[in-house]
DNA sequence: AAAATCTCTTAACCTACATCAAGGATAAAT
DNA sequence: ATTTATCCTTGATGTAGGTTAAGAGATTTT
């Protein structure tokens, strides 16, 4: 696969979602550069301001949290064709309160804060594309906050597995662990309850 | 107060984030219309439709999920000057997840996706008003989620009252303990062991 | 003003999950 | 190929917050 191979399914990405003329097309595509990942390394970190703003086209990130104890929090896994970012560092220029690591070796098509506030303005009607994206996130993550205060852990763990069938051969079992709220021994303890 | 002052609210709040035109104040002043909630009274309904989206003028209102078992958490609190709707139901027309409902005698400017979609086209300047405002909600439900896995009611309790001094005195007790997570007796047991 | 509803508190008991500790299985690094 | 990490499992014990029950104030309704 090579560059120009990546950059259009980002493109393609757009163009299923909104309108887009050849001429923008060509712009978004000048506006993202490639970037590979090793297995383990980070996209952002925690700390430092993110300055940028990454769509997945090979393998899978991990986004998450390290709170006062040291203790890790999944935020999400970003999988092919997703986003990963930490929205309120890449605006504000302040330290990100996130990480985001790549769980395998992957490739990212990657923009920065300037970069894309100039493609903003030469292709405004990304402004809605945006918002719409934005609009996912937030419904996806209020799913998720009203799962977790009202359901157990158990059935957030059904829920995931209904939802993202396979991510147990994509990701370890902690990181669901993690993902779910839970500690890895309470996982593999609750997976044994399953089985009967 | 008259509905002109009510609309200059709204107006001013959008111009204090994006530069708006004279007649571009006119076209949002009319395509929002001024409605009144007795306490108790409903801005929308969990299983049906949510066709509104409001910018809070005066009162409070809790926004809300109830579960499988009839219990109810709510979500967050919109003020003054917030907004309260269900992005996926308004967007999609599909049953909300979530309620609204005043929690004292309260006002608001409402519209509905139709005329909201009429109103971005009329405005597109509010595209990116739009945008950012969720980029906004979705890193405060984003901080809102990792306090609730990584810390525990004590420690969401003293955030809160931090964040938001004098809450205690516009919402009853047992809507912030559903808000925290919470059964009202839990925080009444909380509160008893803070005062030694 | 009485009745009904809503709100807060306290106490005894229970449960889901955390914590601590340790061993075995895989996979990665040298 | 051996050492070193990483990952998963199991068991014993601890605890934050849930559950159930009941009573006392407040507020609202009639």
């Amino acid at each position: 696969m090579n560059e120009t191979a990546y950059k259009n399914q980002l493109v393609e990405y757009i163009a299923s979602r909104i309108d887009i003329t050849p001429k923008e097309r060509e712009i978004i595509s000048n506006a993202y550069s490639l970037q590979s990942y090793k297995k383990k390394q980070f996209l952002f970190e925690q700390g430092q301001v993110c300055h940028i703003e990454a769509f997945v086209v090979r393998g899978t990130f991990r986004i998450f949290y390290v709170d006062s104890k040291g203790l890790e929090h999944v935020l999400y896994f970003a999988f092919k064709d997703w986003w990963a970012g930490d929205i309120a560092s890449f605006n504000s220029a302040e330290p990100s309160g996130l990480s985001a690591q790549a769980l395998e070796e992957s490739i990212a098509l990657v923009i920065d804060p300037v970069k894309k506030e100039e493609l903003l303005k030469q292709v405004p009607a990304l402004e809605r594309l945006f918002r719409i994206i934005t609009q996912k996130h937030l419904t996806v993550l209020q799913k998720r906050f009203l799962l977790t205060v009202s359901a157990n852990a158990n059935e957030r763990y059904n829920e995931l597995i209904k939802r993202s069938p396979g991510i147990e051969q994509l990701v370890p079992q902690h990181q669901i662990a993690s993902y779910l709220g839970i500690l890895p021994e309470s996982l593999s303890r609750m997976k044994k309850q399953l089985l009967k």
